[in-house]
RNA sequence: GGCGGGGUAGCUCAGUUGGUUAGAGCGCGGGACUCAUAAGCCCGAGGUCAGUGGUUCGAUCCCACUUCCCGCUACCA
C-alpha cells in the first residue's frame, strides 16, 4: 500500500499582498496535510510563489527595482503568511529558483522534441494583467481604450512570433482521461464545466512570449520566455527534484495526490496541466479540487466596498485557530462562502469557548478536585459509557472516507456532534452527585477524559496548536498523535498525572 | 443563446435512491440543574422544502413549464 501523500496549494502570484483567499487555500491544504499525517501517511506538502510574467516585470519597473529583488520582498510576505497560518508545509518553492527553471526547461525540451511544441505567429488583443489573449468579440472600446469585457482590464494589440503547444491534439485524450478518472476534478459541478469546455473544442495554446523577458528562456531560442502557466504549473514537479526521476522525492510523491486550488484557476490545472504532462509522458496528478471563493457579505471583497477581512488583522484580533476553525466549519467546501466578523465571533463563543473549551475545562477541573488530576482507576463501563465511546470506532471508516473525498463538512459535523454528546454525557451522568460512589465517579471522569482525547485528535488538523495544548495534558505530543487511537477506549493509563490546562479560547465580549 | 449548479426555518447550511409529525448549528422563548469560561442539559416557537401543472396510492425529492440567483461558454454588435 502506498502510504505517501503529496498535496499542494496554488503557488501565489506576488503582485499584491496576501488576502483571505490565499489564507483559505493554505489553511485547507494544511488541514488535509495534517489529517493525512496523523493517519500514518508520509505527507509532502508544498506551497510557494509564482514570480514570473509581465505583470511582475512592470510592477518592479514602476518601483525601479530589479524584478528578482522585488520578488524577494513580496515572496517573503507569503512565506511569513505560511508561518502565521502555522502551515506544516515541507517546502516553499519559488519559480525564480534554479531547481525550478531546470525542471521547466527539461519539460519544455521534451515537449519540443516530441513535436508537441512548434513555432508560429500570434496576433491578437493581449491583457497584461490577465495574461491572456482575447478575441475581437471579447473586448470593448471605452473612450478609445480597448478593454476586456470579462475582466475589465486594458488590452493591447500584440503581434509576435510564438511557440504553440498542440493542445488541439489532446482533446480526445483528455476526455478519455477524465472518463477513466472520474474523480480527477472535484467538485462535480466544476468537472462538468471543464468537460464541456474541452468538448467544445481546444485550440493550440501559445506557450511563449517575446514581448518581455522576465521569465524562463526557451532553451532553443533566447528571444522567447516560456508562458507563465507552463512555467508555474511545473513547480509541482520541480519541488520533487524533477527531472531527476530517480530522486527519492520524485519516486515517492509523483503523481501528486491533490492539487488544491481556487476555482478561478481550474482550467489551467484541469486542462492544460494534464495535457502538458500526458504529452511529455508524465503521469498526471490524481486529483484537482477547485474550492470556492471567500466572500464578505455576499460580495467579493474589495477595497472600495470596505469589506475586506484581512487575515493578518483577524489573526491579530482573534487568534489563528479560531480563524482556521471558522473557515473550515462555516464555509461549505467547494462553494463560495460568506464570512463576517459577527459570524466569526459567534462561532468562537459557541463552538470553541462554550462547547469545546468549556468541556475540557469542566472535566479537568472536576478531575482535579475529585481525582487529584490523575487518570483514575475505573469500574466496569456501563452501556451509556460504551455507546458514547464507541461512536469513534463506529464511524471510523466514514471519517477516513471523508478524508479521502475531501468531505470537509461531514468530517467537522461529526466532531461537533461528538462535542455536544460529550457535554450531554457529563451532564446526564452527574458525577458531582456520586460522592458516595467513588468508583462510578471515577469511571465517568475516565470516560470524559477519553472523549476529550478522541475528539481532540480529530480537531488537531483544524486547530493544531490548541489541540496540542489539550493533548499535552495527557502527555501526547505532536509526533505521537495517531488517528487510529480514536478507536481505543482504554488508551489512558490509570495513575497518569495530568497537566493543567489554561483557558483555551476566551469568549468575545458582545458589544 | 447553449451547458451546468442552485432557490429548504430570522441567519448559515444539511437532507430526502418518492412514503407516517422535513433536519442541524446560530439566534429567540421557557424549564430543571450546578462540575465548568453565567458554560452545559432539557423543552418549545418558527418552514405551503421558489411558483404552476403533470406522473404516482403518495412528491420537498421524478417530469414539464415559469421565475430568480450563480458558474462556465458562445454569438451578434
Amino acid at each position: 500500500m502506498n502510504k505517501n501523500y503529496y498535496i499542494t496549494t496554488p503557488i501565489y502570484y506576488p503582485s499584491a499582498k496576501p488576502h483571505m483567499g490565499h489564507a483559505y487555500s493554505s489553511i485547507i491544504a494544511d488541514f488535509f496535510a495534517r489529517l493525512k499525517r496523523i493517519q500514518g501517511f508520509n505527507v509532502y506538502f508544498l506551497t510557494g510563489t509564482d514570480e514570473h510574467g509581465q505583470k511582475i516585470q512592470r510592477a518592479a519597473e514602476e518601483k525601479k527595482m530589479d524584478p528578482l529583488l522585488f520578488c524577494d520582498e513580496i515572496s517573503k510576505t507569503f512565506r511569513d503568511l505560511s508561518r502565521t497560518l502555522n502551515l506544516s508545509n515541507n517546502d516553499f518553492i519559488r519559480t525564480t529558483e534554479k531547481r525550478h527553471s531546470k525542471s521547466v526547461k527539461n519539460l519544455w525540451n521534451i515537449l519540443e522534441k516530441k513535436g508537441e511544441i512548434y513555432l508560429s505567429k500570434y496576433s491578437g488583443w493581449y491583457s497584461v494583467s490577465d495574461e491572456a489573449f482575447y478575441t475581437e468579440s471579447e473586448i470593448e472600446d471605452l473612450d478609445g481604450v480597448k478593454m476586456s469585457i470579462s475582466s475589465g482590464s486594458k488590452v493591447e494589440w500584440v503581434e509576435e512570433e510564438s511557440y504553440f503547444f498542440r493542445l488541439s491534439n489532446w482533446q480526445d485524450k483528455l476526455i478519455e482521461f477524465y472518463n477513466k478518472n472520474p474523480d480527477f476534478i472535484l467538485p462535480e459541478t466544476r468537472k462538468n464545466e471543464v468537460i464541456s469546455f474541452v468538448k467544445s473544442g481546444l485550440k493550440d495554446l501559445s506557450v511563449s512570449r517575446k514581448s518581455f523577458n522576465w521569465g524562463i528562456k526557451v532553451p532553443s531560442n533566447k528571444d522567447h520566455v516560456i508562458y507563465v502557466w507552463l512555467d508555474a504549473l511545473t513547480n509541482y514537479l520541480s519541488a520533487l527534484n524533477y527531472p531527476n526521476e530517480n530522486d527519492n522525492l520524485y519516486k515517492s510523491f509523483w503523481p501528486a495526490d491533490l492539487h488544491l486550488i481556487g476555482k478561478d484557476i481550474l482550467r489551467f490545472h484541469a486542462i492544460y496541466w494534464p495535457a502538458f504532462l500526458l504529452a511529455a509522458d508524465i503521469e498526471p496528478p490524481k486529483r484537482v479540487f477547485g474550492h470556492g471563493w471567500i466572500l464578505s457579505g455576499d460580495e467579493k471583497m474589495s477595497k472600495s466596498k470596505g469589506n475586506i477581512l484581512d487575515p493578518l488583522e483577524i489573526i491579530e484580533n482573534y487568534g489563528l485557530d479560531p480563524l482556521r476553525y471558522y473557515l473550515i466549519k462555516e464555509v461549505s467546501f467547494g462553494n463560495d462562502g460568506n464570512i463576517s466578523q459577527e459570524k466569526l465571533e459567534s462561532c468562537i463563543n459557541s463552538d470553541l469557548a462554550n462547547n469545546y473549551g468549556n468541556l475540557c475545562q469542566r472535566v479537568l477541573a472536576f478531575c482535579d478536585k475529585n481525582a487529584n488530576l490523575k487518570v483514575p482507576d475505573i469500574n466496569n463501563l456501563t452501556e451509556d459509557d460504551k455507546i458514547i465511546l464507541d461512536q469513534y470506532s463506529k464511524y471510523y471508516d466514514d471519517l477516513v472516507k471523508y478524508s479521502d473525498n475531501q468531505d470537509l463538512n461531514s468530517y467537522i459535523n461529526f466532531i461537533v456532534e461528538q462535542l455536544f454528546s460529550a457535554n450531554k454525557y457529563f451532564n446526564d451522568q452527574e458525577p458531582w452527585k456520586k460522592k458516595n460512589d467513588k468508583l462510578r465517579m471515577n469511571t465517568i471522569i475516565y470516560v470524559a477524559l477519553e472523549l476529550i482525547r478522541k475528539v481532540t485528535i480529530l480537531l488537531y488538523p483544524i486547530i493544531p496548536s490548541s489541540s496540542l495544548k489539550v493533548l499535552n495534558i495527557f502527555g501526547i505530543n505532536e509526533e505521537k498523535i495517531n488517528f487510529e487511537t480514536i478507536k481505543e477506549n482504554n488508551y489512558l493509563k490509570k495513575g497518569l498525572k495530568l497537566n493543567k490546562l489554561d483557558i483555551l479560547f476566551k469568549k468575545i465580549e458582545k458589544k
